[in-house]
DNA sequence: GCCAACGTTGGC
DNA sequence: GCCAACGTTGGC
């Protein structure tokens, strides 16, 4: 499937079980694992190309860069059923300056991010406009 | 470590 | 098919 522009993206993760760092030692991770199908339809929706935020949950609380989706479409390695969906993400630029959830919430033009609304959700969409602010706000 | 939010499960 | 109980996530 082509799509005419990138989409984006944010995927969440516990540094101290996987983080930026162990991305980028890796090279290439495979983001498994999600259980939600409201995080599993957003997973499903990647494409080759398309860019996400890699934001540190739980400890750290900010968004620490950007990946690319290498590999998308595949089935969850971890999932013995098939039914849940996973992609593959290579790191691609680390923030100067992490943009951390506190400067996200004080932004009106973050209020509505999917990461705000449903602060439960580990995959969650990003419009191109939230992307183009959160990046300004990365290199101040 | 606590607890609110929210998704899932299971009894009826 | 409703809804109470339970489990998990993630901010604080």
């Amino acid at each position: 499937m082509t799509r005419q522009s990138p989409h984006y993206w944010l995927i969440k993760s516990e540094p101290f079980k996987y983080g930026w760092d162990d991305l980028v030692a890796e090279g290439e991770g495979t983001w498994d694992g999600v259980r939600n199908y409201q995080a599993r339809n957003n997973l499903a929706a990647m494409a080759v190309g398309d860019e996400a935020f890699f934001y540190h949950s739980r400890e750290g609380l900010e968004i620490v860069g950007i990946c690319t989706i290498s590999v998308a479409g595949i089935t969850d390695p971890t999932d013995e059923t098939g039914k849940w969906a996973a992609v593959k993400v290579k790191p691609r630029e680390k923030f100067a300056h992490p943009v951390t959830l506190a400067a996200i919430k004080a932004e009106p033009r973050l209020a509505e991010m999917q990461l705000i609304r449903q602060s439960r959700l580990s995959v969650s969409g990003v419009t191109a406009q939230e992307w183009q602010v959160i990046c300004e706000m990365a290199q101040d």
